[in-house]
DNA sequence: ACGGGTATATCGCTTATCGATGTAGTGGGG
DNA sequence: CCCCACTACATCGATAAGCGATATACCCGT
């Protein structure tokens, strides 16, 4: 295990794939290689291609993206109505929850 | 598979236990289950105990936790500076991914 | 003395993550 | 025109995380 012991990473692995999939897709429809430049872009994390494939079967056959005819090499996905309602859930949800950490953070005296 | 289709539950992990934890302790140390009962409260989620305790070993022998000594029947546990540092790292990076989504479905007309 | 809430711990199954590997099309530089 | 890097998708196997079940035991009210 060589993970830097400062990051979360590798706990609760990325926390959220599947955010940052349906974030991504928010933004437009998008086939999975974009998809990845995408998410590396806004959020700074690199999806490999193991987590980001599994992943789109699952959300799809959840129904919260659906898979667009393939453009030559290209499958795009999109996100569906329920997709997006899922995600605006789970932002209010999370946002709460960060807050909370905030606030107990700054209320403590831990970081000087 | 018996998950509500209109949740994250069960999509990517909530990556999620370890930030609830380590935010709970961010307000005074706890044993392990007046921790279940916190974040139950300012969360909503209920972390059961095969999670809890497993997570716990993990945060410690990472440095980001202590357990300190037990008081009779309860192991009450402290945020370390470096879980604080951590702590507060992702929420920075994880409320930049949150606005992202949120600001694209805003944009979206998915959302009627 | 029973029942429910408090409290911790572990086992084992399931599920998610991710690196490795494979395949193949595309476009530019030498 | 032939590499090579990049684009693009897919699958496998190992590892890691999540969680229900189960066990143990104390404490308090009735």
């Amino acid at each position: 295990m060589n993970i830097s012991a400062t990051s979360l990473v590798g706990l609760g692995r990325n926390a959220g794939a599947a955010v940052l999939v349906l974030s991504s897709l928010a933004g437009g429809d998008k086939h999975g290689y974009a998809l990845v430049k995408d998410v590396e872009e806004f959020a700074g994390v690199h999806l490999p291609p193991g987590t980001l494939y599994q992943l789109l079967a699952r959300l799809e056959n959840r129904g919260l993206i659906t898979a667009l005819e393939a453009d030559h090499r290209r499958r795009p996905y999109r996100l569906t109505a329920q997709g997006a309602t899922v995600l605006a859930d789970y932002i209010t949800a999370q946002q709460r929850v960060l807050k909370t950490g905030q606030a107990r953070l700054k209320r403590s005296w831990i970081l000087t």
